[in-house]
DNA sequence: CGTAGAGGATTGTTCAACGATCCCTCAATA
DNA sequence: TATTGAGGGATCGTTGAACAATCCTCTACG
């Protein structure tokens, strides 16, 4: 009987989450990161509520969720925008994914680990390196990190890091070469990985840092061509 | 011209931000901070819509933002709550903090720092408990961890870490020791302090985790008592 | 003593309205 | 020509009200 009961509880996460305004923000987060709202776009709640059929106060709700997720930006009087990153935003997610994906992996206590999680997500960038789809590998990539990141068994570090990952789609939204950008690091993840197989900590953060300085480079570098202004 | 159209794009920030909402939200915030209103305390929407002057649907877009830091809980049709932390919440804060604190101070470059806002925190904790005032011992604690997590430079570390913080004023206010609870730490405080000024990020690491589990152990401890259920 | 049900109170959701603010346009002026 | 100022239209911010859904309490009954 406990243990039903257990499971209901479960179940009630699920019912809850029948919330309108998470339903409209789930629609809206996939829009942004697919690309149907660029990066720079307004939101207006007119439009939106309208052709969705919503009421404004529950688009607003939705926009409240996304605008934490700091996937949108809202402005007084003005309305909610899709975020529009600069290099420096660019910057301080490089400085907090290294902060906080290299202290995972070296805060790891004694081998072996969980790595299915890891080795999945490079198998599905493999799969979808092989099909020439490269935003699939840019998407497996964020997958390989996030799985990285859960090994620490935090939580809030979890969330912290899946909005970071969030932000850094816009990034890569406005870069738009998603081969050159993502095409790299398909061997250096698995290295990571064997790295980490061997139980070799100080090797995998060595790579994983020398991964993230590097492709922080190469975004920037592509990103400040994109973005007129500096950041 | 161009220094001045700089100092005055910086104080835009400060005018753009007046919303009811948000302004509620401050006020909120501040008391649930201050133990005002106690973990469990309801927050009825009228009582203190009225008492605030302010309408429902505004109140309740200040208590979404409230809900997003995780300061208060929502339960469908029974309002919303200052939450109640589990052991468990109280355990991944602390892995939390042990993750990044640690990271920041490991990587840290070059000495000197910066390290003007700990030494003030080291006095005004020290100030606080020589008049008696424990409470104030623990703010200045929270905030001498604050300017700690500020000089990794990341805006976003940064908040993430404000956010773990506002959470873990829940804790000591469910265990409301607060000389036993901080009165030990201001010593190893100064030992951290100590240890930057010397440059060694590595001492000051190691005094840091042992300062962050001791800690853990202290809170869980009276934690347990004190919420009937597990957690 | 335990349970079912009625009633009151509170929340969930939407809508309409009004004031406030912003943006754009256009004319006036130096 | 470039700058300033006024006006109009659009959008946002906030309120108040309305009604349905849900929860809590208390009563009545077996």
């Amino acid at each position: 009987m406990a243990e039903q009961l257990k499971d209901l509880a479960d179940d009630r996460a699920l019912l809850g989450r029948t919330s309108t305004a998470e339903r409209v923000s789930d629609i809206l987060r996939s829009r942004i990161a697919e690309g149907y709202f660029p990066p720079g776009t307004r939101l207006s709640e007119d439009s939106i509520g309208g052709a969705l059929g919503v009421s404004r106060n529950t688009l607003r709700e939705a926009f409240r969720l996304l605008t934490h997720e700091r996937l949108l930006v809202h402005e007084l009087n003005r309305g909610v925008f899709v975020r529009v990153l600069t290099v420096e935003d660019v910057e301080d997610i490089y400085r907090t994914r290294r902060l906080v994906e290299c202290a995972v992996v070296r805060g790891l206590g004694d081998p072996p680990y969980g790595l299915d999680g890891l080795a999945g997500a490079v198998e599905e960038g493999r799969r979808a390196a092989r099909e020439g789809d490269w935003k699939g590998v840019g998407t497996a990539n964020i997958h390989f990190h996030r799985e990285l990141v859960a090994l620490a068994g935090s939580e809030r570090t979890a969330e912290l890091m899946r909005s970071v990952f969030a932000e850094l789609r816009l990034a890569f939204h406005v870069v738009d070469e998603p081969q050159r950008l993502h095409e790299p690091y398909i061997a250096r993840n698995v290295a990571i990985l064997r790295a980490l197989q061997d139980g070799d900590r100080e090797q995998a953060a060595t790579l994983l840092a020398g991964y993230l300085d590097d492709s922080l480079e190469r975004v920037v570098e592509v990103y400040r061509r994109r973005v007129g202004e500096d950041g």
